[in-house]
DNA sequence: ATATTTTAAGATAAAAAAACTCTTTTTTAA
DNA sequence: TTAAAAAAGAGTTTTTTTATCTTAAAATAT
């Protein structure tokens, strides 16, 4: 019932990016310094920051990273969504994996319920709420 | 995000518990068969609800375990909370454990918000409602 | 009393996940 | 064409989870 440090150190980078300077490219030693992240397992937090659209890179000189939205428009949901996978509250509740008593209990039913709501939650805070 | 197979497991016992023999007790063994839960790790949880008073227990010959409150006043947070330990959405939140940038950064405070909803949506939900 | 049955407690082991590093490749600009 | 930066993937270490095992303690039946 825990977000991943992958997770916190990906709030704190997208949370810098949304007071940072527009449009510049901060290069990931430059944030790894400025957010207390180990600069490379950064490098793979930012890669899928990247992958889920939140960021954008540039290689080679002059490159880095940027945010590719408005702050407004990233959730924390969307943040942990892009570093952890999907947010699944109990393990048989994942496709596929269905345990034996899924067919006649309702605790699995309960538990998708406070999913969603976390979920949601998650959602209703964007990144420029957290300046 | 996600609760432990210990939780999980911890869910299925009192749930069973709830549509049980009221007051008779059931041994580990048959607690173990009925809910599909590995018998000695089933031990170790069993310990952990009797401690937090969800269950009793009986030593030696006719002992066992059995509810010591009604479904009704048993949450999913009691028994979560009781394998568990408390819910903690993340790291830096833990008391002497504050992270470096925690004073000028509102991730925490809002993170802090998430898991408060989430624990009271988890108090929603009663053992009896699992039935 | 004593043997039997059951939980309690603690140590330990195995497996899985998280947290992090390193190396090689690709891209870009000067 | 060289230097600087991210991308990609493999690999390592640490921590947590998931168990198991062994010994002790308590309750009951005989």
């Amino acid at each position: 019932m825990k977000i991943t440090k992958a997770s916190d150190y990906a709030l704190r980078v997208v949370g810098f990016f949304a007071t940072a300077e527009k449009n510049r490219y901060y290069m990931r030693n430059e944030l790894s310094e400025i957010c207390s992240v180990p600069d490379s397992f950064l490098g793979k937090i930012l890669q899928h920051l990247v992958k889920s659209g939140i960021l954008e890179s540039e290689r080679g000189k002059k490159g880095g990273f940027r945010l590719s939205k408005n702050p407004e428009d990233i959730t924390l949901y969307d943040i942990i969504r892009s570093v952890e996978g999907e947010i699944v509250i109990n393990e048989c509740l994942v496709e596929g994996n269905a345990c034996k008593i899924s067919g006649n209990c309702k605790i699995h039913n309960v538990l998708d319920q406070v999913r969603c709501n976390l979920i949601n939650e998650l959602k209703k805070v964007n990144v420029s709420n957290l300046v």
